[in-house]
DNA sequence: GAACAAGATGTTATATCGTAACATCCTATA
DNA sequence: TATAGGATGTTACGATATAACATCTTGTTC
């Protein structure tokens, strides 16, 4: 996520914000926010790092779901189709987005290290993708990138 | 694969040639260059489709192996190691690399319609992508695009 | 308010993808 | 010929994901 705890980086929007936001989107556009989705929602949100569906699973039980798989994978497919959630293919498992509601193809930065994913700001290199492989006679109509790497905590701890 | 029977696409190498080139890089090499990684290698190459492990498995079989699945996990390493073949996350299947020996991140265009997955050169949009990340703080060392749309022939077709 | 439709959830079972662990074999080299 | 490394054979299982069908809830229509 964006927010991280060192305060480094960007302040975009906090975990209530992003809470509400979602609330008053759903109820604008005749979408049931109900408890499970928000619950996922809220797990994701409060990650650092992508969770496994099955991840997902043992965290609703513990607040007392009772939930089998099609329940986390319905409340992810709803979150996704929604722009809530992205899923990290590299990865087999899920982060909530920084900029729901927005039209985008996401981008991961997936530390190698410490396991965080952050998600950046696409637009740029969106249509930089989109303009290059439209020179190739392919129309893109969606694109993931994942990067594997170092985190900037990481990479400076690592510097020998 | 770059090479489509329509013609219409660039002639990079031929079948013969890739195989011939990972035949002359293994020996230089010191790999081992066995017939269950020919056999795998040589059924990516002529795969216009990414395919399973499983569906490769199949395949194995009607050709005379004898494999459980560890057998094509082991040689799709392999194949992967060297630069012969890449996993395509999004689909969990895997597709022969088209210029095997250079060190490249791969961009993959998957068509919807037709389910073809054609390798891009990336090296441009490497870097692009690479620098807009580095501005982030993240340290790139690995990056994988994939993109989802309308090949060139599909497009074609489905204009109305 | 009864009937119905649509969307959400509950539940069982199973499909699909992937790997750990250990046995065996093969080949090069000392 | 001992042995060491890499490759393969094999069993068993772990991890990820979905099909299919039952049930429930809610809003709408007559």
């Amino acid at each position: 996520m964006a927010n991280n705890t060192d305060g480094k980086t960007k302040r975009t929007s906090t975990f209530r914000e992003k809470m509400i936001f979602a609330e008053q989107y759903c109820a604008k556009n005749d979408l049931q926010f109900t408890p499970v989705r928000r619950k996922v929602l809220e797990l994701l949100l409060k990650s650092d790092r992508a969770l496994g569906a099955y991840e997902l699973l043992d965290l609703l039980r513990e607040v007392g779901f009772k939930p089998q798989p099609p329940v986390a994978y319905r409340a992810l497919e709803f979150l996704i189709k929604y722009g809530f959630a992205h899923k990290v293919e590299h990865l087999n498992a899920f982060v909530a987005c920084i900029h729901p509601g927005k039209e985008h193809s996401p981008a991961f930065m997936i530390c190698r290290s410490c396991d965080s994913v952050s998600e950046m700001d696409t637009l740029r290199s969106d249509s930089m993708l989109a303009e290059n492989l439209i020179s190739q006679g392919f129309k893109v109509e969606e694109a993931v990138i994942e990067a594997r790497g170092l985190c900037e905590a990481c990479a400076d701890v690592e510097v020998k």
